[in-house]
DNA sequence: GTTTGATTAAAACATATGTTTGAATAAAAG
DNA sequence: CTTTTATTCAAACATATGTTTTAATCAAAC
């Protein structure tokens, strides 16, 4: 009979196999990563990986939706507050709260655990990963959350046209997934490094004023 | 002896070859193309990889030195224009200016051969890509440009501390990045897509008026 | 204690990959 | 024409990869 207590070796098992391919995934790329160095560096047989999760990507998709769907879920819940707060007092939602109500999970989250940092960074690279598989794993999480978004800012800047507002949107995302995966250390390379502190206040304090100020241009 | 004749087959084989790399490199990475992709998709033999430029680490080399040699050249000559024209007059380098001489280089030279558009896209993803290869590469031949325009836009926007003007041209280079491989259409997923036009004249119209706001943000 | 079912382990499989080799071919030089 | 040199080609090499298989191990259920 299949087991349902969580104290077994399994989920164990399971547990360090997700970690182990956040991690790489994150720092050497989903293609740049084999089932061998998941499961070496998980400490476990390499068969685990399709006994538990089926293929390579199926592990892929699993990674993903253990740390965005909860996320996602809290940043919706944020930015859905800020709108209704909003049009309960019959005005516009603020940019810099709509702002905020977007980053600031993300940065809580990556602060809450080292593993959270890594995903970070992945998910910050899977806006332009080459590989198909990565993209769309994480286009289909995050699409609820970009429709939000996008609706949302709608209201908060209706003088804009959709066609503009969706380019700023995009600049947005650009500019921070940008920011996420240079916690991960990726953004340099081995001679050259670009010296920026990385903590959520000075983030916060540097993307929301620059962000704002490109999306109230006229 | 070695020809130096530019009429012979060797030429046409490592011009087709840094082609089909350049396609297939843009459209599914570094580490997702493989040697036989490339020359299946150029008609030349497997061997001549290795026989004209050594390593697939030196083809990508090859590649990215190509066109980004000369393209970073103008955009060099094009912003040093700039902010020689506004010293001449006593006057700070206007950062609309600046941000011209920046992206319209690179947009005529996307429009200029199909190939170039393949390009443009993937140097896009260096900034991020997760293989050390791929970002040193970028990196060295990038960072010249990268150390004028700190230089320039910090006489632009002398108010702005270093750190604060340090984490604008952050975002904007994300948000250029992010731009430059919409352009490939990899932005997109299978069931999913942004429906952005990408013309010259659109992209200029939205990125300069969003970044120039963000830059001058108090 | 035996049985049952889930998990782990080692090995094998089939295929893909970057690179090298050595012969064949073509083109220029003498 | 002969020699020399550069290039192309098919094949082989060594290694890496995702996946599967089969037997061993383990923990609970009866």
């Amino acid at each position: 009979m299949k087991q349902e207590n969580f104290e077994t070796q399994q989920v164990d098992t399971k547990q360090r196999i997700l970690d182990a391919a956040e991690h790489l995934f994150a720092h050497e790329g989903f293609k740049g990563t084999s089932l061998r160095d998941v499961t070496g560096r998980a400490g476990v047989n390499l068969a685990a990986v399709n006994y538990h999760f089926g293929s390579k990507e199926a592990l892929l998709r699993a990674v993903m939706e253990r740390r965005l769907i909860p996320l996602n879920q809290v940043r919706i819940e944020r930015i859905t507050k800020v709108r209704d707060s909003a049009l309960q007092k019959g005005q516009r939602p603020p940019v810099k709260e709509l702002l905020r109500a977007f980053i600031e999970p993300t940065l809580q989250f990556k602060e809450s655990s080292p593993g959270a940092e890594d995903f970070v960074a992945l998910v910050g690279r899977s806006f332009s990963d080459p590989d198909d598989t990565v993209r769309n794993v994480f286009m289909k999480l995050i699409w609820p959350l970009f429709q939000l978004i996008f609706e949302t800012f709608h209201e908060a800047l209706p003088e804009l046209s959709e066609k503009t507002l969706l380019w700023r949107l995009h600049f947005m995302f650009g500019a921070f997934s940008q920011t996420m995966h240079i916690c991960c250390g990726r953004f340099h390379s081995d001679t050259i490094k670009m010296p920026l502190e990385n903590d959520s206040k000075t983030i916060i304090s540097m993307f929301i004023p620059f962000i704002t100020a490109g999306m109230h241009a006229k």
